[in-house]
DNA sequence: CTGTTAGCGCATTCAA
DNA sequence: TTGAATGCGCTAACAG
């Protein structure tokens, strides 16, 4: 290839640094330094020189060395197993906008779902690239908190267990908002409930579960293991875990499941082999996103506040970003809430209306 | 406070440094760095030994540090207008995985669709603190291709305007997607085909519409301005321009959105209103999302191929990082592709079945 | 008000 | 095979 004119200009030419511009405005780099941080004093004369230079130049400052200098980087992480799932893409909005009024970066992580994945993050916050870092793990095991140890910039994570107060986090009792859920449904006289899981080797797996059968025993109905299935929290995992409900014998009552996605997935599943919900079979959810709102029907489901939880712990590591560090962890709590819409509501077949 | 013992050791503790592991080690940080980094020669004494007291002490290297040295991050950024279409999603899972394999983190930045946020982003790439850009810009004017022309970086366009070479750039013709799902529509005997457009401002917005006049015109068909409406791209934007579309004396025979959100949106809104898709008014959307496969009815609409743009798109970017970044852009085309599902297919009243 | 200097932690040349 | 020295670009003392 012949010699190229030095046209496209995204080579890597070098870049213009406050030497250049102190040179060019005949100052010292130090003033150059504060005048562009608006830090220290310096004459007026000055200030208009320096800047007027430093556009001239189209001068930007380095952040791997304003960084390296600072020990900060101004970027905060959030990490989460899937940024496909409304659930987090609420979460992620929320944790924006709070960290970009305290004049942070937000920088999305995806897990893919993947544990050693969600390890390495927590190993690479050691490289401090970033300020801090929010994530929601889906397990929460030995590996986790000895990395979390490690780690040498504020944490908090999203989810966890109850009262592990090893670092700052936010938790919702999902499991009381499964019970909520089957309360819900056993009122109206179901007692044939499946539940469509996540992966049991999750923490939201293992805990929702145990609020599926907490309720069942308070109920005094036995746990028949036939009508606990398991999804991997997506559209697909929900499709086809409907499936396999549609093989057994005979149609629960009612099914509930761990997530929206999964109860949106089901919901299709069960239309394609001609099943009426809620008429011929009551479907519940949980999370509460927006795609429940506008299904048809629309989903019953149990907010888990997925937003708010976003505020909160942006809000919880924002205060040890800016204050104390020292401070004994706090778990933040909150609580689940019911949400009933056409999905798990079935009128009598001879058609009586709504109140 | 009392003084705090020193227990949650989140604090800012000093950094272990390769300086702490060469004193400890008893060599140099040069060949500290050799051996960590696997570069030059070293014995295998040595070697071990350094291994060892680096893991001893916890080490990890300083982001920072390493990247102000070597002059490039391995971090490549894709910045998108709206992290929760997921559009955007299926394009950043297929990025994400094709810059994985070839060592680059990948950071999702959300440009909340505001162009002063798009100009930012160009504006900070400046910065340096990531090696290369992926952007899909809403609005694709003058601020941008100047910010473009600044940048020191690589960077490549999802959308932008065909021919224009800039930058490299994956272009769809989404023009001619929106002709063939009228194609569709007109072949059926539909005439009264009102268009649900994104935002009149953005690129995406005019290309779309200047599709659907050409359809028209094409068709010899007069366009009639009551059935252009416009939403903002995303679900509860269609649900609104539904309704502005239930305000027109009459129903139109077909609506075809823009994108799949909006027309999920309109689907919600006309089932509110008790119009029944498809046999009172044929649905068509853009974009196959998966959420258009899952509706119901099922979604007719026009692939773009989001992942596949997102492939190719990263696939440009790492062949500027990696060999020349001197030739001159490139732009790779896509087809748009109509997949007919439920939404836009009606039989007779009469019950005709499909074939 | 401004300039000089010393690192931040690391990779890398140049000698040994 | 290894070590000493240099500098990436910047901020923050410390002098003047």
């Amino acid at each position: 290839m012949p010699k190229q004119s030095k046209s496209h200009s995204n080579g890597f030419e070098r870049q213009v640094t406050i030497v250049d511009i102190a040179e060019r405005a005949g100052v010292s780099i130090a003033t150059v330094s504060r005048v562009l941080n608006q830090t220290g004093r310096y004459s007026e004369e000055t200030l208009k020189r320096v800047k007027a230079t430093a556009a001239e130049l189209g001068y930007a400052p380095n952040f791997m060395a304003k960084s390296l200098k600072k020990r900060q980087t101004e970027q905060i992480a959030l990490a989460v197993a899937d940024v496909g799932n409304p659930v987090y893409v609420a979460m992620a909005k929320a944790i924006q906008q709070v960290v970009k009024e305290h004049g942070y970066r937000l920088v999305l992580l995806s897990t893919e779902a993947r544990v050693d994945e969600e390890i390495s993050i927590l190993q690479s916050l050691a490289k401090q690239y970033v300020d801090g870092l929010i994530i929601s793990p889906l397990s929460y095991g030995e590996a986790h908190k000895k990395q979390l140890a490690q780690v040498k910039r504020p944490v908090v994570v999203i989810g966890g267990s109850p009262g592990d107060m090893s670092v700052d986090s936010v938790y919702v009792d999902s499991a009381k908002g499964v019970r909520m859920a089957m309360e819900h449904l056993l009122d109206q006289g179901f007692s044939q409930i499946a539940f469509v899981n996540g992966p049991s080797e999750t923490v939201p797996g293992t805990v929702r579960l145990h609020g599926y059968e907490e309720a069942l025993i308070e109920h005094g109905i036995v746990l028949d293991p036939r009508l606990v299935v398991h999804g991997d929290f997506t559209l697909s995992g929900g499709h086809m875990a409907a499936a396999k409900l549609l093989e057994l014998p005979g149609l629960p009552q009612a099914v509930l499941c761990a997530n929206d996605l999964m109860a949106l997935g089901v919901l299709r599943r069960l239309r394609e082999a001609g099943v009426r919900v809620p008429e011929d079979v009551a479907l519940v959810g949980m999370d509460d996103i927006e795609q429940a709102r506008i299904s048809s029907p629309a989903l019953t489901t149990v907010s888990l506040l997925a937003a708010e939880r976003g505020r909160i712990a942006a809000e919880l590591l924002l205060g040890r970003l800016t204050s104390g560090s020292a401070e004994p962890p706090r778990q933040v709590t909150v609580t689940p809430r019911l949400i009933v819409r056409e999905s798990s509501v079935a009128y009598s077949v001879n058609g009586g209306a709504p109140a």
